[in-house]
DNA sequence: CCCATATTCAACCATTCGGTTGAGGTTGCC
DNA sequence: GGCAACCTCAACCGAATGGTTGAATATGGG
């Protein structure tokens, strides 16, 4: 996994991990509070957030017991770079986007 | 592998398949010539033309003997509308653009 | 000090992934 | 018809992935 673009686009294949992208959008959260809504061991959680930290989509911090997990959404900018060389897409259309965030909410995200 | 995104995702994530992708922004291939300047066995390439089929960011046209394969970039709207819910970021700078293009390129792609 | 909380580590497991090789099925051409 | 070109299939392999469990390591609080 030399590149840079193999770890983002990996990291961001698994829903579990794009879900917890999306919780860290509201807000930076501990590992156990990231954990909480899955139907997963914290281990299982750990790992995830682990890969998205090496991936450099978060970072985390430890401050006291508690390990601060935060979104890092510069990372997303390569890989979103390298996905506007196809397609040419236009500004992205709002109304279409709140559309597709609906549908994405009501499924996983 | 339920999720669309999850496909797409995966998909991106391997080098090989990112550089059939850039080398099918230049034209329709055959399986044959999409293989030739990887140190590859040829069922390999058609392996991640698979992949790359069923995740929708190729489609593939049988015409003879040889299968075509084209570019399918409205595939990749949906990841990167789904990215863009990150970091609000601006409109993409076409300097940057550009020098990651060629970094890019002169990387693997 | 002792206990609970927060998180990771280590070992394990089943499945998937990315590659190989060899055989096989079409299609096109002489 | 027969051979070459184009592509996939099937079986196999080693390594990575995504999960589990149980133990280990801080840290904080009464």
């Amino acid at each position: 996994m030399s590149h840079p673009l193999d770890a983002a686009f990996s990291a961001l294949a698994d829903p579990t991990r794009r879900a917890i992208l999306t919780m860290l959008l509201e807000d930076d959260m501990a590992v156990t509070d990231v954990a909480e809504p899955f139907d997963m061991s914290l281990a299982a959680i750990s790992k995830h957030l682990g890969i998205l930290s090496r991936a450099g989509l978060i970072t985390q911090e430890q401050r006291g017991r508690v390990k601060w997990c935060k979104l890092e959404p510069d990372a997303l900018r390569d890989a979103s770079i390298w996905m506007q060389s196809f397609g040419q897409f236009e500004a992205v259309n709002l109304d279409a986007f709140e559309r597709f965030l609906a549908s994405e909410l009501s499924d996983d995200g």
